[in-house]
DNA sequence: CCAGTTACTTGTAAAATGCAAGTGAGTATA
DNA sequence: TATACTCACTTGCATTTTACAAGTAACTGG
C-alpha cells in the first residue's frame, strides 16, 4: 500500500493514467487536459511512469519522428483503481 | 477525478484511511504505524479529513476526556479504492 | 510535587511544485 | 534560403509543502 502510494500518491500521476486510458498519448495532449499540468512536472512524471513500467514510449510516425506514450498491461490494470475513485467521486463530490 | 485527487492525492491520506479501516483511531495509533507519518502532517490531514466529512472525532472516554477518529459512511466507502490499490500492489509491486 | 501519557503546535531546513521562459530538432511557408 | 511554427522538452526561480526535531498544554497516577 505504502509502495503503491510512493508511485501513485500525488496529484498528477493518476490524472495522466486517466488521460492514457482515454486514449491520449502525446506530450501536448497531456498538457491540453483541462487541469493544466505544469510542463516540468509532466516530463518528470512520464519518466517515472516509464521507469515503473506503467507506460512505454513508442514511435507513431517518422518524418518527423514522433513518439506517443502508451499504457503497459501493468498500467492498464490500474483501471479498477481509477474506476473506484470515479465512483466515489460521483457519489460524494459535487463541484 | 481531479477533485477526488485534491482530497486524496498525496502520500499520507489514504494510509490514514487504511489505518482507520483496520480499526486504528487515536493520534498515537496513527503515529505508531510503520510508515512513520510526521506529527504535523498527521494533525493537518486529520483536520482536512474531518472538514471533508470523511472522518469524525468522537469521545471514547472521560477522565481524562479522549477522542478517537472514525470513518464516516463517506469515508468507509473509500474501501473499494483501497482494495483496488492493494490488489494492484500485490500483483505488480514486490518490495 | 514529579514523572508520564496523550494530543497536539511551532520552528526550520530540505524537497516538491508551479510558473515562465528558453532550447533544439524538424517542417512548412514566403 | 531566411522566417515562422510545432512538438517535446529543459532550465531557473519563487512559492508551497514536507520532514524532522523540539516544545507545549491538559490531565493523571504515584
Amino acid at each position: 500500500m505504502s509502495c503503491v502510494l510512493d508511485l501513485l500518491g500525488d496529484k498528477w500521476t493518476l490524472l495522466l493514467v486517466r488521460d492514457l486510458l482515454l486514449g491520449k498519448g502525446t506530450y501536448t495532449e497531456f498538457q491540453r487536459s483541462p487541469e493544466g499540468i505544469p510542463t516540468n512536472i509532466l516530463a518528470e512524471r512520464l519518466k517515472r511512469l516509464q521507469a515503473a513500467d506503467i507506460i512505454e514510449k513508442l514511435p507513431y510516425q517518422e518524418r518527423p519522428l514522433r513518439y506517443r506514450y502508451q499504457l503497459t498491461n501493468k498500467g492498464r490494470d490500474l483501471y479498477p483503481v481509477l474506476s473506484a475513485m470515479i465512483d466515489w467521486g460521483n457519489r460524494y463530490v459535487e463541484g
